[in-house]
DNA sequence: TATCATTGCATAGCAAACTATGTAATAATA
DNA sequence: TATTATTACATAGTTTGCTATGCAATGATA
């Protein structure tokens, strides 16, 4: 019995995440973030003032995760967390101008790379490639419950 | 400016990371064991008796991740580290009697769980996906460079 | 209204990845 | 041979994910 790594859609999954964050941390380092950052970040940059729960809802992270993510965030200047006006228990996340400023580059790190990693693919490739993803992780969704 | 997640392969590939190796996790935990260890046992099954960096050689994490690895395997019960006859500095690392009995039930788990995540795709969009895996690894490795 | 359940968020603890650096031991060389 | 370089591995520190649990505030209900 063998288990060919090349073969193993997990393995190659797996080794291809982890190659793409690194990326991913390097080009974006030069703008003061990191990749966990970057989900609050896209939809704060849509969307600001929301509470820990409307983000949460709008992420594929556990609350856990996100509440730390957060902290680091305001640590490193990149929100400030007001109380709500209405809920003591919740706080509002708010963008500073540090958090606001970087978006266009940022947008256009992860886009080239996007763009970079796929560019030995056509664009049918692309599509299947995307489409495959997308079939798959609503299968593991499914087998998990 | 929008960023669709959707139609963004380094988020799709994140997010099918870590559904992947939950899902992973859950299943070997039986066994006593968990994602991190499962490149290590994979090719400690293969050949056993190797130093860590002939181990290194066979896996693709940085030398610290497999140190810290390996304590935690040792520290289960799943290796044990002997000193290296002829060079001090290196020790070669043996599979336990309980890492050796877990090794067919653990080829079955994860020869399942790809079966079972890739059972929507047909044999051609199998193959066809891990191609396009394996082109865009490569693609990941020139461009960090 | 007093109690109980739920909600929103934080914290603790662990795994697993990374880089950077330390520490011996071994090998190479001046 | 004494010094220097290299090698093998370990350790420190950070990020980012997870689950489990705690706590205070809010909402529901007897």
């Amino acid at each position: 019995m063998k288990f060919d790594r090349m073969n193993s859609a997990g393995y190659l999954v797996n080794n291809m995440a982890r190659l793409l964050v690194e990326v991913l941390r390097k080009r974006i380092a030069p703008l003061g973030i990191v990749p966990g950052q970057f989900p609050a970040l896209l939809a704060l940059w849509e969307k600001d003032g929301l509470t820990q729960k409307e983000l949460l809802a709008m992420l594929d992270v556990e609350q856990a995760t996100l509440a730390n993510t957060l902290t680091r965030m305001e640590r490193d200047g990149l929100i400030i967390r007001k109380e709500h006006p209405a809920d003591a228990r919740a706080r509002t996340i708010h963008l500073t101008e540090e958090g606001h400023s970087i978006r266009d580059a940022a947008y256009q790190t992860a886009t080239r790379i996007n763009e970079e990693v796929l560019d030995d693919l056509s664009d049918e490739e692309t599509q299947a490639f995307l489409g495959y993803m997308r079939r798959v992780i609503g299968k593991i969704k499914e087998v998990e419950s």
